[in-house]
DNA sequence: TTGAAAGCGCTAACAT
DNA sequence: ATGTTAGCGCTTTCAA
């Protein structure tokens, strides 16, 4: 029923081999047979299999990407960058969605394993010494996008986060404010702790003491970012300005505050993370941490191929260039 | 150096039948051979290898999902239905964009079908006949989702976007309003038309006259939205409200009035289309229709598991509900 | 309940 | 430049 490379060399008078050959773009092969066996495969039909091709060659020319959560705007972005470099060097992308479960990511890259994946993309919480060992029971290349790695082993594509935590906080101090509250993610994830620290070293080089009723958690959610919002209005001594770990959560603590009638950036400043589209979307405009999400994914993505090739890496852990966009929700 | 079936076989003294079969969860193996195969599968830390287990039972558990953008929020949700109900069924999903460019969908379809996909997921523009043929040039099932099908013969999960439209237009119109403009997208795909044909009945059942300098045109972008707020606010006879056939057009939209000094909905009534999460990450929130986008995701998906099982579908052209959502940037 | 053996459709030596 | 052939690692009859 479906045609084989069989049934095109039967039809061409060729061997298998010669098929395998056009279809492969094989310089061994004369014109007029590669003339030939291309348009039989035409009349025919032939569409290569490629399970029975990645069996015999052992290359899939797929990828697999674990993400959190393809729905949130900044991963969607991320992906995004994937999948464009993916298509260019011809690799397909299997993508799954983690929400950042560990026992899920661990099961998620058995699976992209099994189907025989050429390489991972990993995106998600911290990579532990049971994700590295995961890892390693395949010996297929690993990047991580947007991640750190505890173990510090695996090559990753990230932006310094302390330094952008801390020139965020910086620059919110320079205006002589010292009431500056952080919002930051649940999380106990190295980013967030690198945030934090960025931001603490900011106060401490300021010669500001750290206010802990002015550190606040969200989920990243705009909803957390109003309730933080709440939480930082109702503060007998409230503060001059809030640097949030994302663009969504700011924008929660922005409404928020305008909900109970605060204008920003006048009666509190707000400064945001990653830049996502939602930073102009909003009105004041978003000041904020530029992070190039497509940037990480396709530089990541192109990595991967590196390594998929075989070919030398000078640099395994990239660091991207972040920097500092002033919109009007700062003054 | 990887291990496979035959050195599980040889180590547990069984034949590779065996090992398959408790691999596979075949009843009809004595629970001590089963216990014995299942520890050396441990020991030697066995992983199947889903390639050639696609080869020898030409399922290979994976589908494909084609989609115009991931990074748009809207297509982002739809994906992520999918991709749960995928994994709740042991499917992975392979996810392409394609930028409703015809020819990369037809591609991308291709590229699919050799990697032998259990079945399709497609978003994008129409399915024209071309889509069609591709599509039957393999006997798998395919399912659109969010999408309208010229050829009238894929199964499909929708909403109706005739009726979406002509509700959103009554209900601004039912504020005694006569002058509606209507924000439609670019692409003249049959959603935009529905859309479009909803919005003319309405003004027709209450008698209003269609004034063409009404209807204009966005990408669904934001950007866009802007931009046509401009255009409308810039006439000699101002719109009372708009239909806005996107999101987040609308909400470039409302800061486009806002930019230039007027309100929402005071001046202007605006009403999105979608209730995408932007809806309420805007002042004032989004009037709109709510279309259930992980939900058409999620059932086109589960749609798509009956067709490959074979089961029996009752309706092959699924239509979701929809409905208004009355918040603040309407009256 | 278990095993033997024939493919699945292709690639990759190796030979010619 | 082309053909022959032995797998790739598994599932699936068919027998026993």
């Amino acid at each position: 029923m479906t045609v084989t490379i069989y049934d095109v060399a039967r039809e061409a008078n060729v061997s298998m081999a010669t098929v395998s050959r056009v279809v492969n773009g094989n310089p061994n092969v004369k014109p007029v047979t590669r003339k030939k066996v291309s348009r039989t495969i035409e009349e025919l039909g032939y569409r290569p299999n490629a399970v029975a091709r990645g069996l015999a060659s052992k290359k899939t020319t797929t990828v697999g990407a674990i993400i959190p959560d393809i729905s949130s705007i900044f991963f969607a972005e991320l992906a995004r960058g994937i999948e464009d470099i993916a298509t260019m060097y011809k690799y397909n992308m299997i993508l799954s969605n983690s929400d950042q479960n560990k026992d899920k990511e661990l099961q998620l890259i058995n699976a992209m394993l099994e189907k025989q994946v050429d390489g991972i993309l990993f995106m998600g919480g911290d990579i532990t010494e049971d994700h590295a060992n995961q890892f390693e029971s395949a010996s297929v290349p690993v990047v991580v996008a947007a991640t750190q790695d505890e173990t510090n082993t695996i090559p990753s594509v990230n932006i310094d986060y302390e330094a952008a935590a801390f020139e965020a906080t910086s620059y919110l101090l320079g205006k002589e404010y010292e009431k500056i509250a952080f919002i930051s993610g649940v999380d106990d994830t190295l980013i967030n702790q690198q945030k934090y620290n960025g931001y603490l070293r900011a106060l401490k080089e300021k010669n500001v003491s750290l206010n802990d009723d002015y550190i606040l958690t969200g989920d990243y959610s705009y909803d957390s970012g109003l309730d933080a919002s709440d939480q930082l209005l109702q503060m007998e001594d409230k503060p001059d300005a809030v640097f949030v770990s994302s663009d969504e959560m700011a924008l929660g603590v922005i409404h928020g505050a305008q909900d109970k009638g605060y204008q920003v950036p006048q009666d509190l400043e707000v400064f945001g993370f990653d830049n996502t589209r939602l930073a102009t979307m909003v009105r004041p405009t978003l000041s904020t941490i530029v992070q190039p999400m497509y940037d990480i994914g396709a530089v990541a993505m192109r990595l991967l191929t590196k390594y998929m090739n075989k070919e030398e890496v000078e640099e395994k852990k990239v660091v991207l260039p972040h920097r500092i966009v002033e919109r009007d929700s700062t003054k």
